[in-house]
DNA sequence: AAAGCAAGACTTGTCTGACATGTTCCGTGA
DNA sequence: TCACGGAACATGTCAGACAAGTCTTGCTTT
């Protein structure tokens, strides 16, 4: 496996370009199709590349999934702890929100907002507001222009669909849940005002407010 | 797979404990054992089991080198830069630093004081003061006792290792490099003496000093 | 009786050959 | 020129086989 990753930085190395076949590396390198099969596997759980159906190998795109199936399994085999998840990402989103601020597009200022509005209007639909939330802070993190920062925030979403209902239940009314909300207009608000001091006192309070559900829910 | 990762759900799912055998699950699932390798390659790759030699398979522990490899896939690709890693890590590691003072146990500081105090002594074998340096900060990641964050922070080091070289050769002087040294040890003093506001001062000048001479290398 | 050792059962790693399914590409015909 | 069809190719899955390593078990020895 190490062979094949030193030929894709030796060769090309660029996202979207096609790897030898199966066959064909299975001949350069003197072992059986089985055995590159299972290398081309370990790359694919990686999502280093993308394979399927009849068509060649490529170089994949980096994917939020790998490090999400990651926090998945620590968490579910307890080596960390939804609080600890919540430290992490409080820590980067806090910063996230802070260059959105400063660096959105007008679009995605927009499309912030729209998220945001679109949480009040489906207030009754949990489904969908805990939808709009994710995307919400995933467009923050594309705002921040750095795909580091929205990789790792993406990869909270499969953790964070597990454990949103919780919070949401656990608010004691419809006035603590519109809050939230609130909480999520003020942020979006900000970074369409480019104003990176009120957005992250927001993004502050909105952490504050869904660690404060999360524990009085008993969720450690 | 997803049936595997089911299955280690429902069962008993504590890391250690062992996966049935690769017949085993080919017959429970009517496939052949091609098919469970693969899966098992899969959640190999991730580090989700532990798989080798002619032992069963066990539930594993979380391992940095996962998000490590993606990154260092990422940056081969140019997906992401090395500033854009260097803005994740500061944001990571200001939290770190503080919590590693407030939570840090007295062998951790120990340890810390006695990396940085090493980082000197070994100050003409960069390779040495390389090792020193991402155990360093290893170390105040763990103190953190999150264990994500030490997951995130360890994650980089894959990379750091291919960039510390460039960093430290684009220092003019052994003055420079030493001043970059000293940084090191004010913030294990300060992680010592259970100060949060100097240790986050002195890392927010260590990673000012790193990006800066890594521009100056002209590393984006 | 307890400890050490050796044989056997079990498990993973790799190989070979084969066939089904799906994709890509090219040449042919309208 | 465009659309269609087929050949070549690629991956997905299966079956059977053997080598190499690990673990268990029962026996021998002390």
């Amino acid at each position: 496996m190490t062979s094949i990753k030193e030929r894709m930085r030796s060769e090309k190395l660029a996202p979207g370009d096609p790897l030898p076949s199966e066959n064909a590396l299975a001949l350069e390198f003197g072992v059986s199709r089985a055995v590159i099969r299972e290398a081309f596997r370990s790359l694919a759980a990686l999502k280093l590349i993308d394979v399927g159906g009849g068509r060649r190998a490529r170089v994949s795109a980096i994917d939020p999934d790998v490090l999400g199936l990651v926090l998945d399994h620590a968490v579910h085999t307890k080596q960390i702890t939804i609080q600890q998840i919540y430290d992490v990402r409080r820590t980067i989103e806090m910063r996230t929100v802070a260059l959105a601020a400063l660096r959105r597009a007008d679009d995605e200022a927009a499309s912030i907002v729209e998220l945001a509005d679109a949480m009040a209007r489906d207030f009754d639909n949990p489904d969908h507001v805990m939808r709009h939330d994710i995307a919400f802070h995933e467009a923050i993190a594309r705002a921040s222009r750095n795909p580091l920062f929205a990789l790792v925030v993406g990869s909270f979403h499969i953790v964070t669909r597990q454990t949103w209902g919780i919070g949401w239940a656990s608010r004691p009314n419809d006035a603590e849940r519109m809050a939230s909300v609130a909480c999520h207009r003020s942020i979006a608000r900000a970074i369409a005002d480019r104003d990176p001091r009120v957005a992250g006192a927001a993004m502050a309070d909105h952490f504050d407010l869904s660690v404060k559900w999360l524990l009085a829910a008993g969720v450690n």
